[in-house]
DNA sequence: GGGAATATTCCC
DNA sequence: GGGAATATTCCC
């Protein structure tokens, strides 16, 4: 307790300087097929094994295009036999190709099956938190009872729902971000709480050994 | 009915038959899970595999209960590990669990895993049919929006607007929640602060003076 | 490509 | 137990 003066970081204090960086940003995880798919790529598609992986062009299963803003499964066969089920619950081309379709991505060639998103980039696998599902907007109406009327601008239940669609999503992120700066709170009070009783202490024992010393 | 038979064979999973037959039938089909759950007790949870299965009681892994009115896991471990893959696409307990809820069974036996469904029962794979999911009503509104208001005559669009004033009253208030708390956290901040120069001043005083008084 | 049913997971 | 998000399947 004497020599305490290095201790500072063992309480705690020396996090004031980071501590936030941990709950300023929402610390959301991309979805599981977003991170499967990026790593499958990272990965050669080939998964783990012992033998040395050659990396002949002609060899691949699926790779990053050659700018590295999409990607290819050059053997849809090997792509589902082999990789998918290292990486998901089924072995089919087409349930990974909904799921393709279901975040968004858009196929960008007709004679391969090439793919891309805009936030799905070979070395940016930071860019995969911004992409998001694209819901069937759980509309007002159930779906058996929408109207084939749509083509033409809204009609004014879809822009109620359009609206009411918007303040949801507002109202969620605000309690999230509510959330978070209680979190803040309650660390900044807990801190707080660690520095006075370090004062404390420290004073006592300063006058301590100042008595003693005179 | 062909196309199927020639899926199987792709698919070269003898476990996904019982999804992919006769969906030209006419009489609907039960549910995979129901169908998968009865042949699995028909089977004796083991599965198909070369050995002679030892039917003694207390090997079980999972069986009709003695009057065939449900059925019981004797030993969720080993169902889980070895029956559920077999049958499903993953290997977890509370997901089978979930599922049996999901389909309205129920737990008859605090002291085992033992359940039961009206229409589930040995002998009658006819009777699957009848059991449906539960569905969360499908209401024309999402479940976190559903007031208590609901008993009184209110139209749809007098409730749509209704929950949109609601939605933009909570809106509100959260805004402002989020003003006061950024404000707290500016001010324990600020608060960290002061006590962290004051602990410097004072230490580095602290210091002095018992370099002074030695 | 995408809507919708079912399955699986996650979380309260 | 069950609501809800995500995954997988099935179908148009």
């Amino acid at each position: 307790m004497g020599d305490n003066v290095l201790d500072l970081n063992l309480l705690g204090v020396g996090e004031l300087a980071s501590h936030h960086e941990g709950h300023t940003l929402r610390p959301r995880n991309p979805a599981p097929f977003l991170l499967k798919t990026y790593n499958l790529l990272e990965e050669g598609g080939g998964g783990v094994n012992g033998e040395a992986e050659a990396e002949d062009d002609n060899k691949k299963i699926v790779s990053w295009n050659v700018d590295g803003k999409g990607f290819v499964v050059w053997s849809p066969a090997e792509f589902s036999d082999l990789t998918l089920p290292r990486y998901f619950k089924h072995n089919n081309f087409s349930s990974f190709i909904r799921q393709l379709n279901t975040y968004g991505f858009k196929k960008i060639s007709s004679k391969r099956w090439e793919f891309k998103h805009e936030k799905f980039q070979r070395g940016c696998k930071h860019l995969l938190v911004e992409i998001t599902r694209k819901k069937g907007e759980p509309s007002v109406f159930p779906s058996y009872l929408k109207s084939s009327s749509e083509e033409n601008g809204m009609t004014s239940s879809m822009e109620v729902n359009n609206n009411q669609q918007i303040l949801m999503e507002e109202n969620k992120n605000l309690k999230e971000e509510r959330l978070e700066l209680q979190m803040q709170i309650a660390e900044c009070k807990a801190i707080e709480m660690k520095l006075l009783e370090y004062l404390s202490q420290f004073v006592d024992n300063h006058q301590n050994k100042v008595r003693r010393l005179c």
